[in-house]
DNA sequence: GCTAAAACCTACAGTCACTAGAGCTTCAAG
DNA sequence: CTTGAAGCTCTAGTGACTGTAGGTTTTAGC
């Protein structure tokens, strides 16, 4: 399509975020300067549109900004062992899955906090003495890392 | 143990949190403001440190803040009924079971990035070329809500 | 009573990855 | 040439803390 010379707010519909994120992304040196109109408007072509597709896609997937950062810089030197970049997504993975980890056994204490019955008054309330007290939780569900 | 005139470093390794944590949740009007020493030290009684367990707990499970507040608005009805303090854990639940969902394929696509050949060269690497390519991936992890 | 170290105090800045708003200017269609 | 959408910069706010600077209080040993 019109790949020319996209305004942002193109350029953001066509990638699926939103205009702040861009200019953001240029702010801190993720995404290089566009190059701009006479009257200072960005317009964008199809090398930064890739570019920051790559980005979107790795966001998606959960990798922080810096880990971008790296992987983008590794993309230009073609000719090197694609170790490192591996390297970080193993530690992406491994990173989700402590989370999933953790997710999971916070699943378990509220789905047993839940399904206990409640005699309807607060002061029996099974969801507010548990919170009250790790003892009546069974999972180990502390956070060690990874929150909410 | 020494519950009557606790000072708050005391306070924060007993139920396993920072001091600035405290002092914090005490600026938000989470935690009732402590009473002083002539010196102006806080200092803290058994009330204050069961208030603080039952946030932390709340917090560990994955409760945010606000919603901890009402919990803790709630304790004080003693003869109301619990609905709507389920209510919130079951919000909570479900916010868990999709943020699970969401960081389970974003595992199965890290673990097929991750499984492939790589022609150890950068511009063979599997993990940069799918990254730059979502039709690469097959599960639709795409964020609806619940990031990282 | 004195000293030194540990713990405490306030206030403010920084984290992460954006998002929202105010107040102004530029662009493109008619 | 007018108008309305889209763009611009700059600043502040989000959530739940964490870290730092620079000063004061407490406590234990002598
Ligand atoms: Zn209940
Ligand atoms: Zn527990
Ligand atoms: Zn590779
Ligand atoms: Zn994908």
């Amino acid at each position: 399509m019109s790949d020319v010379a996209m305004p942002i707010g193109q350029l953001a519909r066509s990638v699926g975020c939103n205009v702040q994120t861009i200019r953001y992304y240029e702010q801190i040196g993720l995404l290089p300067p566009a190059r701009r109109t006479a009257g200072a408007q960005r317009r964008y072509g199809a090398a930064h549109r890739q570019k920051l597709t790559f980005i979107r896609h790795a966001r998606e997937l959960g990798f922080p900004l810096p880990a971008i950062r790296e992987l983008l810089a590794l993309v230009h030197e073609q000719d090197s062992d694609c170790a490192r970049a591996d390297g970080i997504a193993r530690r992406q993975l491994e990173a989700v899955n402590r989370r999933v980890a953790m997710l999971m056994s916070l699943r378990t204490e509220l789905e047993r906090m839940l399904m206990h019955d409640h005699g309807n008054r607060i002061r029996d309330c099974r969801v507010l003495a548990t919170l009250a007290d790790h003892r009546l939780c069974i999972e180990t569900h502390h956070a060690d890392s990874a929150d909410s």
